[in-house]
DNA sequence: GGTTCATGTTAGTTTTGCTCACATAAAGAC
DNA sequence: GTCTTTATGTGAGCAAAACTAACATGAACC
């Protein structure tokens, strides 16, 4: 006799006991209520017994239900973290780098064969995200992430500062040519991005654009842009590709910095890798030539 | 992402881990080795990389895979070993005894309807085997087991003595009359069994049987004889009901005492459950009558 | 009393896991 | 050295399991 139940049916199973609900397990096992359903009668029938107690629509554990649920909780949790842990043990020749999802498309994804003809021994695995978790638990090797430093448990080195500026698309009309076109024109603004410090800038410290579009995410931002949408105040990492190439315009030549710097991070008790070396090295020349080409 | 492969992957990788071998997982898991081949071949694929190194027909574990191999046995362990727990914690209305085969056949199922009509309400379930180890881990209520008794870790009372004697079909052909026509009859023997103690009562000290069958199940050779195969020393307890319907006739009066009596046992740290106290005093007065009619 | 929401069930569909058949190659026997 | 045995891997087809859709039932809420 098979000394295991279906092994689905036990996920399944602990998702009902710690949510309280075949709905919510169903939700967070992205599969219908039924099928959780059938799950829990496949696995009660293989038990020989009930795991809970049906009052009208509720579900309650009984006592045997609520321990074998520990049991099982801990058991998927440690398979789950191993095969997280597996998945994530270093590899000499792969280096994994978190990246702030706007920056990895426009700023560093151009640059990046020029980090494969010098480095061509490595795997590179770009992991976009901004959060700090996957650097905690080992899955990356370093980031790039944006803000004031000092950030606790993580050694970090500042790249480079961000600045903003208004830009359009080349082919948008009517462009803007003075500041009083801008306070008329399509604004797709930035919730992340302050206008305040731009708008002392230009003279306008009285005005703030009440945008026709609001983006939380800086890609769907720059590439409205791109497609004439309207104007937006962006970060010039991720535009100056696109300027040089014609497809986005200036429209003034008022550039303010952008409060939150880039920043690589790593791991505190990271061993001095050599791919961490060699990959520093290179984005912060990349970097360096990025600012110099800026202040020229 | 599911944080977790296929759990039957995971089930697979084990056995191989643990035995070394696609073709012996494939046997402790019963299915085709072609079955546990696609089972590792979806998990390395869901993993991104190898636990194996395949060197010619050779498997060899990667350290990485004999150390997640270690955590997945020991949540499968986990998982297993709660099934268990959970499916044998005790239910107040079943009783679970643990017989041996043959006596559980010939002699406990014939009465067991007598203990029902006695007490309705217990779930009967009976577990035949020769083990102790399922006693031990909870599996069982109580035991019927043979042998000397004093078993450590075990409480135990005496059941019933055990007699042996010769029997054969009613229907064998020939059948022996006397002493000297056994000595020449087909014998079936049971290993268990041993002839010495009947040959000389029988006045045959210098004789013992060459068997034509030899079966170390009682069942078989029981049902040998019943099949008019040959003749058998056999256990009372399993040929008395049929001698009693005609079907099987003793070829001589003598018996002899089996070394083995019966025992019941149960757990020593179990609580004086009135399960157990019920089915111990209906058993031990069916032995008790079962004796005493053998004897008048 | 009507609506909403949760669980359970049946029927049909889709996906997964399995077997079968075969291929390949190494190891062992002669 | 050749033949046989044994192990692993793969593709195709089938069966079983898991899933969804639709509906039923009943409790809670308005």
């Amino acid at each position: 006799m098979n000394p295991l139940p279906p092994l689905g049916a036990l996920r399944a199973f602990e998702a009902v006991a710690r949510l309280g609900s075949v709905v919510k397990a169903a939700e967070s096992l992205h599969v219908t209520h039924s099928a959780i359903s059938h799950q829990l009668r496949t696995l009660e029938g293989f038990l020989g017994l009930s795991l809970f107690l049906r009052e009208g629509k509720k579900l309650l554990l009984t006592e045997e239900g609520r321990i074998y649920a520990l049991r099982v909780r801990g058991a998927l949790g440690d398979m789950a973290e191993a095969t997280q842990r597996l998945q994530s043990c270093p590899k000499p020749h792969d280096i994994t780098i978190g990246v702030v999802p706007s920056f990895a498309l426009h700023w560093l994804l151009p640059r990046l064969p020029d980090f494969k003809a010098k480095y061509p021994q490595y795997t590179v695995n770009l992991r976009a995200g901004l959060g700090f978790e996957d650097m905690s638990n080992g899955l990356l090797d370093l980031a790039i992430r944006m803000g004031t430093g000092n950030w606790e448990g993580l050694q970090q080195q500042h790249l480079m500062d961000e600045t903003v500026l208004l830009v359009a698309a080349a082919h948008f009309m009517p462009r803007p040519q003075t500041l009083a076109e801008v306070q008329t024109a399509v604004v797709i603004a930035n919730p992340a991005i302050q206008w305040t410090s731009w708008c002392q800038a230009a003279g306008l410290a009285d005005w703030r654009p009440k945008p026709a579009y609001t983006y939380n995410d800086s890609n769907l931002e720059v590439e409205a842009v791109r497609l004439g949408h309207g104007i937006a105040l962006s970060r010039l990492s991720l535009v100056s590709a696109a300027i040089e190439a014609g497809s986005l315009v200036k429209i003034t030549e008022i550039e303010v910095p952008y409060q939150y710097p880039y920043w690589l991070i790593w791991p505190e008790k990271s061993s001095a890798s050599r791919k961490l070396a060699d990959f520093s090295a290179w984005i912060i020349g990349q970097a360096n030539d990025f600012v110099n080409g800026r202040n020229s």
